[in-house]
DNA sequence: AAACCATGTAAGAATTCCTAACAAGATTGT
DNA sequence: ACAATCTTGTTAGGAATTCTTACATGGTTT
């Protein structure tokens, strides 16, 4: 429940590949990571892995720093909307809690 | 129309990673290669692209041969399969020709 | 003016990927 | 039964890709 399995959160692209998407350098893709503007994760070996939600991650980073965006400013505008983003999903876990303790805390379908 | 932009489509993920994912060696996938039942593409280097369809498609593959189906017969139900789509595709074509020679000809949504 | 930002570039090592070839057990075809 | 084919592993050597670190530089902030 709530899954997706989608395949635009898997981390399965290197990073030459998203040079090729997204037309930027990787020195600029690496600047951005170590600047906290994205996460990669890597393989057993060592490179990165980055999902379509990434590559899009990057375009939109790219476009603030060509409008004179500092990485650092990027960077608080991503963790206000994070955190906005987590009010919400507490919001309604919290009304979902309302809604069982009302109607039924039975979990499974079966209930013998 | 008719588009999908999909994610699931696109060729960007290295023959490592797809063995990650699949659980088959490299040996296997560069063979169903060979055999003519997946067709990667290439970077400018030389080095295979795949994407999800091709990954998910990869499975298929490996679990039909578990079950003993040669790559030749694999190869002949796709190409089955693949004409019986294509029948599809032209039967909907055909029958929107006939719905616009009815209703109209008209191609932009503006008719000065 | 000093510090910081964003990016390019270079060097050298590590990782990943490539093709080609040989091997071998299993299966198929004659 | 015997030969041919199938599928996969393995090896070898080379090429492509990626990694980190360091230095350079023009622009911007402080």
């Amino acid at each position: 429940m709530g899954n997706e399995s989608s395949y635009k959160d898997k981390k399965v692209i290197t990073i030459g590949i998203v040079r090729e998407l997204t037309g930027l350098s990787e020195r600029q893709i690496r600047y951005y990571e170590e600047r906290k503007l994205i996460f990669p994760e890597r393989t057993a070996g060592g490179s990165r892995k980055y999902s379509f939600a990434d590559v899009e991650l990057l375009v939109e980073i790219a476009n603030k720093i060509e409008d004179g965006v500092q990485t650092h400013e990027i960077r608080k505008e991503m963790l206000k909307a994070q955190k906005k983003q987590n009010q919400e999903e507490i919001r309604r876990k919290m009304i979902q809690g309302q809604l069982n303790a009302q109607f039924g805390i039975r979990k499974g379908p079966a209930s013998h």
